[in-house]
DNA sequence: GCCAACGTTGGC
DNA sequence: GCCAACGTTGGC
């Protein structure tokens, strides 16, 4: 099993509106990153996530989600209406990958970027990287753990 | 709102 | 294949 963080803007789609969807799933659309994208098609059922707040007043890790489906062809690549639309994209050759993510636990407390900029343990952690901007990223079993535990 | 860091694009 | 210009991310 292997452990990741994901980021989102909560002003665009927050922990709790996860948790508000039908089967409290959702499609992990959007992703428009190779780096990132590569990292979700490493994903397997069953690995869980650390669901991170980005671009907001407090950022920081707010819950656990689950990936519940591999990697699988991102449909508003090839969708004209939608911002992520990629011409370059077709059918036979999709360029654009998503997994999906299914709510899992929401942390006890929040654990704030600060907090895990604190944590030395922690400081190996991509996130806490000044100017990283990896939406999608691995974190070790360790990591994961301590940030539960901070949470708890 | 600012700006540093990074990724992508495109001319050459 | 280099690299300048540009767009985006995301903390502050």
């Amino acid at each position: 099993m292997n452990y990741w963080l994901i980021k989102s803007e909560p002003d665009t789609f927050s922990f709790n509106d996860l948790k508000k969807r039908p089967k409290k799933t959702e499609g992990w659309d959007g992703v428009r990153n190779y780096q990132a994208r590569n990292n979700m098609r490493l994903m397997k059922k069953g690995d869980i996530a650390l669901f991170y707040h980005s671009s907001c007043k407090e950022p920081g890790v707010v819950g656990l989600v689950k990936i519940t489906k591999e990697a699988y062809p991102d449909p508003t690549q090839f969708d004209k209406q939608s911002d992520y639309y990629d011409p370059k994209a077709t059918e036979d050759n999709p360029r654009w990958s998503q997994v999906d993510i299914t709510f899992l636990k929401e942390l006890k407390h929040f654990v704030s970027l600060k907090d895990l900029k604190a944590t030395p343990s922690l400081n190996a952690m991509k996130v806490v990287q000044k100017g990283q901007r990896l939406s999608v990223q691995p974190v070790t079993k360790g990591e994961f753990e301590q940030v539960c535990a901070m949470g708890e």
